[in-house]
DNA sequence: CGAATTGTTGATTCCCCTCAAACTGGGTGG
DNA sequence: CCACCCAGTTTGAGGGGAATCAACAATTCG
């Protein structure tokens, strides 16, 4: 594992001034065009498991870049739904709103991770998906893509599959939610977080929080304050340390033993 | 709105022995045939929003028809996947485990919905379902239909719907179970009952709940004593009238109201 | 009839929310 | 440069909502 890259990304960040809630109404739309072929992420991105001549397909789409700053929002609910984003680097939170106002975070995305996919339904986004630092995407035009994918059975299973572990996720999040107490839930997303880091090459016990307290939180169904204070616990138990957003997973076994607390 | 229908669909259930984990693993296959073109669901089911020509498409694949008993799974978490299945007639729930054996129902089903999608993403059911009482579904091999939509892009758009209106659905789950109390979640539950089947051409605000309040409280990520509470809590506060599965909504205004119970 | 299943209701416990105060590090402006 | 502010975090005290444990009624089935 490359420790400069695990160095880069587990350093204090130096939080500049959060620049919340710009839209990208006046698109910054970056020229350079990204060829999937050969980029680092296509073991887990969209081109995964696709056939090496389908991922000539891809490139021939030649996909746009797009770069979002810290606290930019790169679509909102409501927003028509024309392209979904793959991330290139960078971390993103996804959050809708009730009809009565309250918001929830349902989902945080990392790079090769693909967001905006539940928007097709109605062809209107039904989530908002702000950068928790600075990052970039690719643009995938999703008619584009089912054009692409007409005749070809490799790229439309990528869509399909590409929805699927949508679902998937949110499955898991539903049993998190629904069944689980502030210890499961927190150990779950800990764990859940270093899988997918050690999945691109970071360390898998020691890492950098991209989002707040409340931001996990509302991710897991939970105050601030009851984050904070079963991070506090995990640590008294030895489990982890912790220091504000900085991570250090000691005992990955207990936690997951952390699950089986209440199963007897 | 048809009475004699309305008094089927309402009128007690007299249950017969539950047959329950019954699996289907000798698939009683009805020879019989289903074509959407003539069929009462057609715009509430797959065929919602295609045109005729590709509706013609779709009699072309001739759908098998399968019926399911009271409790028994139409398919297991872990099953290949290789169909997916809309409901023609009865109700399903759809239910998942933890690794530690926890289980959760995370979704009911009923005519006119599609079941299975979650198999997609890794060919292999994510979650069983298991009829609420007896019931009959249109078999539909995912692998031919994506062939059909092959170079079809009305077709095409069919599947990428079908999945992107699941997500939504654990979207609003979701937020339910991360944002709502007892009552809201309740409210929340019996409204969008309410709706669904009044879009199926039955009374909005009385029919017969065909789960049992342990099935409702995992749903909705609480006890059934909880659940049984609640309602009652409605009957007092005369939003509603219930009697064991039977539900009759005197107040829906009202129970709207209850969302914002907790927004001052 | 007794056994089993489902639903209702009560008493008690406890987990987590709410409210509140204090601390931290960084950025800013005088 | 230092005082101040601010957002984010930690920690404490107290209360409430839902889980847990338990008893009982109603219905169905063997």
């Amino acid at each position: 594992m490359p420790v400069a890259v695990l160095e880069a990304f587990t350093a204090p960040v130096h939080i500049a001034l959060r620049q919340q809630d710009i839209p990208l109404t006046s698109a910054p739309v970056v020229p350079l065009r990204v060829l999937c072929s050969s980029c680092h992420l296509r073991e887990l991105c969209v081109p995964c498991g696709v056939s090496s001549s389908d991922i000539q397909r891809l490139d021939d789409m030649k996909f746009g870049r797009r770069r979002v700053k810290m606290g930019q929002i790169l679509y909102r609910e409501g927003d028509r739904f024309q392209f979904i984003y793959a991330v290139r680097s960078g971390t993103f939170r996804s959050n809708l709103m009730l009809a009565d106002g309250r918001e929830q975070v349902n989902g945080f995305y990392m790079a090769g991770e693909v967001m905006g996919l539940d928007g097709v339904a109605n062809g209107v986004h039904a989530s908002s998906a702000t950068a928790l630092e600075d990052a970039e995407v690719c643009v995938i035009p999703y008619a584009h893509l089912t054009d692409m994918a007409m005749g070809n059975s490799g790229l439309q299973q990528v869509v399909g599959r590409l929805m699927s572990r949508e679902i998937l996720r949110e499955h898991s999040l539903m049993m998190l939610l629904g069944s689980m107490n502030a210890e499961e839930r927190l150990a779950a997303f800990l764990l859940n977080l270093s899988q997918r880091l050690k999945a691109r090459g970071y360390s898998a016990s020691e890492f950098h929080l991209r989002m707040s307290r409340a931001e996990i939180g509302s991710y897991l169904g939970m105050t601030l304050e009851t984050v904070s204070r079963t991070f506090s616990a995990f640590q008294q138990l030895r489990l982890l340390e912790v220091d504000k957003r900085h991570i250090r997973l000691i005992d990955l076994e207990g936690l997951r033993r952390a699950f089986e607390v209440r199963l007897h």
